[in-house]
DNA sequence: CTCTTATTTGAGAATATATCTATTTTAGCT
DNA sequence: AGCTAAAATAGATATATTCTCAAATAAGAG
């Protein structure tokens, strides 16, 4: 499972709900990993996931279409589908392996209070400089802003709320 | 445990090696939180970690001295430590909470492959700005640039490497 | 279209990580 | 020294992730 060669072929035809799956199976054959209902299923469900969603969240939707999927079918084929380029492992702080299949470049907010991670776009970040010192050394693959802020709704609840437990409360974005 | 507040103070008399006692006593004190051997001991290893340690790490550390202390104790006084900003808890991809003891504004270089976490200063992106629709909805916190790379060892490793399990392997950076 | 084989899946157990509860201990005040 | 709220501990529980291996199957070969 290649990890290095990704980058150049990363949104060759990425555009539009037909040519999603194409894609799909593009980077699964150049990997030589089979096509299966399963990973097609979770795929799909992926790319209809505006936010940051976890293997648990995953497996809970997909239930309903494949009442016999495993869990650790769900979390293998994501980890699977993160070390091929297909989406990317989010950084977190809620403990919580969280996957982001958003590829393109965005930026994140993070709610210290409750964890909650959102999107943002901003030009401006996604073309800052990295040193030559550190490119010398390591070879890299992405980059992002990380803001940490409190969110409005927390902001909303006060200053004395404990984070709350993002257990079954939908992706938790 | 308020964490609005906490901005203004931090750095207040940080420098030294004497002073770091006296800041952590001064900071549990304007939180009337009790100053208690075990908390002392934790804050003094966190001071000693160049790293991002987990509570598991710490407990390990600490036990040395502190035959009898509780993994409880250990992660409770962390999660505490991080409230009232004497220390943050670091985003991570490795689905293990890290904690990071260097308030200081600094960056981070994510390791894709082995999960590890590097620092690294960079004035330019000190000074990013937040723009003005973020810090409207969002009271601010920190920002941080984060990189993903592949560390020169796992580069050395090849290809094929799967992430190593960061079970029992120091702080795991 | 069928055979073959390496890959993948799924069930259950194991491990790792984090939190809760109830009880005992103690820091810090008077 | 005594009091009391806060903190520490042990043990149980909850949550998250990974391992193991037998059974199922995708995809290429014939």
């Amino acid at each position: 499972m290649e990890l290095f060669e990704q980058q150049e072929f990363v949104m060759v035809h990425k555009s539009g709900v037909a040519g999603e799956l194409d894609y799909f199976t593009e980077v699964c054959r150049r990997h030589n990993l089979k096509i299966t209902p399963q990973r097609v299923a979770i795929y799909r469900i992926l790319m209809g996931c505006s936010d940051h969603p976890s293997a648990d969240y995953v497996f809970r939707i997909i239930r309903s279409d494949f009442p016999n999927i495993s869990f650790e079918t769900v979390n293998r084929s994501l980890l699977t589908f993160a070390e091929i380029g297909l989406i990317a492992i989010v950084e977190s702080t809620s403990g919580v392996r969280r996957f982001d299949p958003d590829m393109d470049s965005h930026h994140h907010i993070h709610c210290v209070k409750c964890g909650r991670i959102f999107d943002f776009q901003h030009g401006d970040y996604d073309c800052i400089a990295v040193p030559d010192s550190l490119t010398e050394k390591f070879s890299l693959v992405g980059k992002r802003v990380v803001l940490h802020v409190i969110c409005p709704d927390c902001i909303k609840k006060g200053l004395s709320v404990e984070p709350v437990s993002e257990k079954h409360t939908s992706a938790g974005t």
